[in-house]
DNA sequence: ATCCCGAGGG
DNA sequence: CCCTCTGGAT
């Protein structure tokens, strides 16, 4: 059993190789308006921030302001947001997340999580996004990579969030959180996939505790292979 | 086939 | 906890 001293240990130096693994991780839907990028993050749900990326300069062009959201015609959003996916939803999400910021916060975009996760469309990932690549607030971004990397780390089992959120809250210095979500993230992409991890490119191979224990890339290729601990 | 830096609803 | 929403790239 791990001390808690070790722990805490042991996770300063993953940080530490992390961040020298990549340098300049960042958010790559790289917007400091919070509007454009509340908007953005909505939209790469289940899409790839290159997509995102795509439409975002005919979208930020026909819809500038709060108001012109919550006035915008749906169906002539959906066409310039299409290759997204889940338009539909986004559409909603998007129109109702901009009514509610005219009609709570006088347009302007709030800057408490409480506030924004009251948002349609808005999740405790989208809102910490936001807090922290446009307002400077610290928080931790738990999408699917993250919640998976902490796991295989060791770090914690838990699913909600909020609880995984406490767990790393008080493993990782305040100020890196937002920096240390993208460095985790950038990882997950990289190297610590779903599926088959690249342990034998790791730099975190030394100190995660599931090396080794995950399917190979050779036993993948021979399609032998059941993810045990993985997903 | 499988995945993409999710959110809402049952 | 489960399911659904969607198109595009690999």
């Amino acid at each position: 059993m791990e001390t808690r001293l070790a722990l805490v240990r042991r996770a300063r130096r993953m940080n530490r190789i992390l961040a020298e693994t990549y340098p300049d991780a960042h958010c790559e839907l790289d917007f400091t308006n919070p509007l454009e990028l509340l908007v953005a993050t909505i939209l790469s749900a289940q899409c790839t921030d290159k997509r995102v990326n795509m439409v975002t300069p005919t979208l930020f062009a026909k819809y500038p302001t709060v108001e012109d959201y919550a006035a915008a015609d749906p169906s002539e959003m959906e066409g310039i947001i299409k290759s997204t996916g889940f338009f539909r939803a986004k559409t909603n999400s998007i129109i109702g997340m901009a009514q509610a910021v005219s009609a709570k916060h006088g347009g302007v975009v709030p800057r408490r999580l409480t506030d924004l996760v009251a948002l349609p469309g808005v999740g405790r990932k989208t809102a910490n996004v936001v807090l922290g690549n446009a307002f400077g607030v610290p928080g931790l971004t738990v999408d699917t990579h993250f919640q998976r990397l902490v796991r295989r780390f060791g770090w914690t089992d838990e699913t909600d969030p909020v609880k995984i959120e406490r767990v790393v809250g008080e493993l990782i210095p305040k100020r890196e959180w937002t920096v240390f979500s993208h460095r985790v993230i950038w990882h997950g992409r990289r190297i610590c996939h779903a599926r088959t991890p690249a342990c034998g490119v790791c730099p975190l191979a030394a100190l995660c505790p599931s090396y080794g224990t995950g399917p190979t890339e050779a036993a993948k290729a021979a399609k032998l292979v059941r993810p045990g601990p993985f997903s």
